[in-house]
DNA sequence: TGGGGACATTCGAATATTCGAATATCCTCG
DNA sequence: CGAGGATATTCGAATATTCGAATGTCCCCA
């Protein structure tokens, strides 16, 4: 029989780390701490490709880490509710940092001022 | 010129995440936030051979989240302190989390009693 | 209904990570 | 010194992750 150690489940934090670890990805989460955008802000804010912007985006999905709201041709992504405590507190603390941040929080402003539904490209 | 959010400095989380982001770290993790363990007491704690053991350290230790101490033959692992300040705040909260698990801590206090440089085998 | 934009997925190549076995290193003690 | 225990590193094979390009899918609107 396993000890308490190796019985442990840490199963959701794993998995939870292994999507935050990732420059590009914790960008993303970055930039979501201050509110949903559309994958074509994302891309913009960034400077990635859109490949690679979906395909980042799709790894943070299938972690929990993000959900998707569809407004017509554009899909927002914000940051999802965390079932698990745990996870639930380590996401609040990094949200945390990256809401301490002016300049992000400027820079999503103008994000959605200047791209979205009405104005991406 | 990068924008704010492509030129946010993740490198530091990114590195604790990468190297948190696997079940058999964040279990050595769980057993040093209740204090130093030597290699032996880990590998016996979460059933793995030597070899894995070693290596797991190693990304530990490369990420800069456990530092070591040598006792003669034995080498004992402890977590290090985090200069950065995000990174400090989430192995706080990570660590808060496994300290409250009294069944982890039973198993610290066992392993400490019954191996080690005076009884390690 | 069909063209085009926004996004997702697939593809193949490159790179990174993982493992147990084997080997190397370091230390103690007789 | 020399054996042996504790730990670290290397090795090669297996598996996973990453990327840009190409292709699919979904939706709006003329």
């Amino acid at each position: 029989m396993p000890t308490p150690a190796a019985a442990l489940d840490v199963r959701p934090v794993s998995r939870l780390f292994k999507a935050l670890g990732d420059e590009t990805r914790l960008r993303i989460v970055a930039l979501l701490a201050h509110g949903e955008l559309c994958v074509c802000h994302l891309e913009m804010a960034l400077d990635l490709n859109q490949s690679t912007t979906s395909r980042q985006l799709a790894v943070l999905r299938n972690a929990g880490v993000v959900e998707t709201r569809r407004e017509g041709a554009w899909v927002y992504y914000r940051l999802a509710d965390q079932p698990d405590a745990e996870c639930a507190e380590q996401l609040r603390a990094l949200c945390a940092d990256f809401l301490a941040r002016p300049a992000i929080a400027r820079e999503v402003k103008q994000l959605r001022a200047t791209k979205g539904p009405q104005s991406c490209q």
